[in-house]
DNA sequence: CTCTTAACGAGAAAGTATTCTCATAAAATT
DNA sequence: AATTTTATGAGAATACTTTCTCGTTAAGAG
């Protein structure tokens, strides 16, 4: 059975407080908080797990490596700091909706999609 | 200066002729059948070097690495089939526009963005 | 409280993508 | 055609991210 250690707790917080997707190292940095003797191993462990188990997701940036949200959040997408390069959720309707199930000039039919908005976050711009 | 070789030349050919952005094992693979002994180094110092000169793009897929595509093509976004895996360039007018320079709900600016839908090709889907 | 065993931590190892090294080949110049 | 110098090919080396190993720790059951 699977335990429920103080490790993958701090690792499931830190997702839970987080404004959007981390990254293993990520997830280690602020589960490290409360949690300081955290090992990157474990970090990559418990993602796995979660993920197989669906209470977690991976996301993939374009050019990046994966990220990781708590699952469960509805159809969303992803805003890139390019100041901060911190990662966020966004909650705004989708503008790419229309294109479910339709099929595009050329014969591609489209069956899902993935869009990452780059600019400034609010922090970002009052600097 | 720059020299004109062939690899350089059946490396610019191979993007060419491409439906899409190409990873530099796919250039490889194709430009090899004009340039036989072709290799692989020789093709990420081409491409690297007609990147800086303005002449190709990077592009980058989520989870993916990096491809590589003719630069001057304006704004256009990526087609991704899930049978073939193959990538298409798209041309149809971009969904997204509308959200350039906007502020969303949440106080994040949008200066750029990418988008890649996902589905099955014309060929895969008469397969 | 004790026991069993899953989970942990740290570092080694593996898997990829990309860059570097250097002897050789071949552009471009004369 | 000879000369100079950049580019090439093949494999080694790097840089990262992710996984594995194994001795130790601690969760959960009894």
């Amino acid at each position: 059975m699977k335990r429920q250690t103080s490790q993958r707790r701090a690792i499931l917080q830190a997702l839970e407080c987080a404004p959007g997707p981390l990254t293993p190292q990520e997830v280690l940095a602020s589960a490290s908080q409360t949690q300081a003797s955290l090992g990157l191993a474990t970090v990559y462990r418990n993602l796995s797990s979660l993920e197989e188990e669906g209470d977690v997701v991976a996301v993939h940036l374009p050019g990046e490596s994966a990220r990781f949200e708590l699952a469960g959040r509805g159809h969303h997408h992803h805003f890139r700091c390019e100041s901060c390069e911190g990662v966020f959720e966004l909650d705004a309707t989708c503008p790419v909706a229309v294109l479910e199930g339709v099929t595009l000039p050329g014969g591609f039919r489209v069956k899902d999609h993935e869009l990452t908005l780059y600019g400034l976050c609010p922090v970002c711009q009052a600097a």
